[in-house]
RNA sequence: GGCUCGGUAGCUCAGUCGGUAGAGCAGAGGACUGAAAAUCCUUGUGUCGGUGGUUCGAUUCCGCCCCGAGCCA
C-alpha cells in the first residue's frame, strides 16, 4: 500500500500558505515547499516568504536552499522532494506540498526523461552565440540535428531552443529521441490533489496589487541593494528574474521610475497567476476551491480529514 | 480675454494628401521535460472631444462650442 501525499496548488496571492499553515496545526502534515522562488536565501520579501514565527510554528522543507548566485531546477526539485517525501513517511507522517510553481508539480508526478542537466559553461557559449548571430541561427542549427524539435518550437523561443542545442551538445541526441526514454516507473505516493483558484478575476487583481504595495513599504527595494552589496549579482541570474526583483533591479539601475517599479511589479504578477492558472486549468483530477469562499478551511479539512 | 499646441483602443501615442483606423504597453486565451516568478505563441469596433457646414462620402477640410497644456495680456 502506497502512502499517502497532499499536493495543494493555487496561483500567487490565493492565500496558499496561510491554509497550509492551519492544516499542519490540524493534521500529522509537514510542508513541501513547492516554489522556484522561495529557495533562494535573502530574498524575503519580494518571494512573499512566511515570516520567522509562522516558519517556526509550521517548518517548510525547500526554503532558504541556494544563494540567490545560485541556479535550482525541476529535477533537483523531484530529487529533493521525493528525498523528503520518503523521510516524511518514515516519521509516519504525511507530505503536504505547496506552492504555485506547476512545472515542479507536474515532474515530481510525472517524472523526466534522461536529459542531461544544465551545463552553465556551454550557456554561456551559446549566450554569445545567440549576441553574435541570432537565435534564427540556432534554430536553424537545432532543425540539422533535431527537425522535430525545431519544428515544435517557436522560432523565437531562446529559452527552450538553446535547452534543445544544449541537450544535443551534451548527449550527442536529440532531445525529441530522448523523450521518448521517459522514465515511467510507478510514483509511489498516492496523490490528493487540492488547488485553488478565483471566480472573480478582478478580485484577486486587487489582492495582488495591494500585496505588491506592501512589499514595496516593507523596503523591497532597500532588500535587493543590500543583496547586490553581499552578493556578485547579475540581471540575468535566475533569482534576479523573479517578479518584483527584476523590476527593483531596473529601478536601480535607474532604467525606471518609482511609478513604474509598482505598475511593471504589479502586472508582471498578474501574469505570473494567469499562467499559473491557466496550468492549473490544464490539469485533470485536482479538487477545486475558490480561495475567495469564506468556508474555505472547513471545506479543506473536510478533505484533508478523508485522506 | 488673445494666440499656439493638443483631445484617436483601459494607458502612451501613430495615422488617414477626404473612402469609418493601428503600434507599444495593459488585458484575455494558450503552450510548457534540469532557467519555469523563466521562455514563448495567439488575440485590437474604438460615438477618432461635441456640434453645425462643405461633400456622393468627414475622424481627416471649415465654423462654433467644451476640456487640457503652454505663451502673451
Amino acid at each position: 500500500m502506497k502512502p499517502t501525499a497532499i499536493f495543494l496548488m493555487g496561483p500567487t496571492a490565493s492565500g496558499k500558505t496561510q491554509l497550509a499553515v492551519e492544516l499542519t496545526q490540524r493534521f500529522p502534515v509537514e510542508i513541501i515547499s513547492v516554489d522556484s522562488a522561495l529557495v533562494f536565501r535573502d530574498m524575503n520579501i519580494g518571494t512573499a516568504k512566511p515570516d520567522a514565527d509562522t516558519l517556526a510554528r509550521a517548518p517548510h522543507h525547500l526554503i532558504d536552499l541556494i544563494s540567490p548566485t545560485e541556479a535550482y531546477s525541476a529535477a533537483a526539485f523531484r530529487q529533493d522532494a521525493l528525498r523528503l517525501m520518503t523521510e516524511i513517511t518514515a516519521r509516519g507522517n504525511t507530505p503536504l506540498l505547496v506552492g504555485g510553481t506547476m512545472l515542479y508539480f507536474k515532474v515530481l508526478r510525472d517524472g523526466l526523461s534522461p536529459l542531461p542537466p544544465a551545463n552553465a559553461q556551454l550557456r554561456a557559449e551559446l549566450n554569445a552565440e545567440i549576441a553574435k548571430f541570432g537565435i534564427e541561427h540556432l534554430h536553424r542549427q537545432l532543425m540539422k540535428v533535431d527537425a522535430e524539435t525545431a519544428t515544435r518550437l517557436a522560432p523565437t523561443d531562446t529559452q527552450r531552443i538553446q535547452r534543445a542545442i544544449e541537450v544535443f551538445r551534451l548527449s550527442g541526441q536529440p532531445m525529441s529521441v530522448l523523450f521518448r526514454q521517459q522514465n515511467d516507473s510507478e510514483f509511489p505516493f498516492i496523490i490528493k490533489e487540492l488547488s485553488l483558484y478565483s471566480t472573480d478575476r478582478a478580485l484577486l487583481h486587487q489582492r495582488i496589487a495591494n500585496r505588491f504595495a506592501q512589499m514595496l513599504k516593507q523596503g523591497l527595494v532597500e532588500e535587493l541593494r543590500a543583496l547586490r552589496q553581499c552578493y556578485e549579482l547579475q540581471s540575468n541570474f535566475t533569482s534576479m528574474r523573479c517578479v518584483g526583483y527584476r523590476q527593483a533591479w531596473q529601478f536601480l539601475e535607474g532604467e525606471i521610475t518609482a511609478t513604474d517599479l509598482y505598475e511593471q511589479g504589479v502586472a508582471a504578477t498578474r501574469q505570473l497567476a494567469k499562467r499559473q492558472l491557466t496550468w492549473l486549468r490544464g490539469m485533470s483530477g485536482t479538487i477545486e476551491f475558490d480561495c475567495l469562499a469564506t468556508d474555505l478551511l472547513s471545506q479543506v479539512v473536510a478533505t484533508v480529514e478523508d485522506v
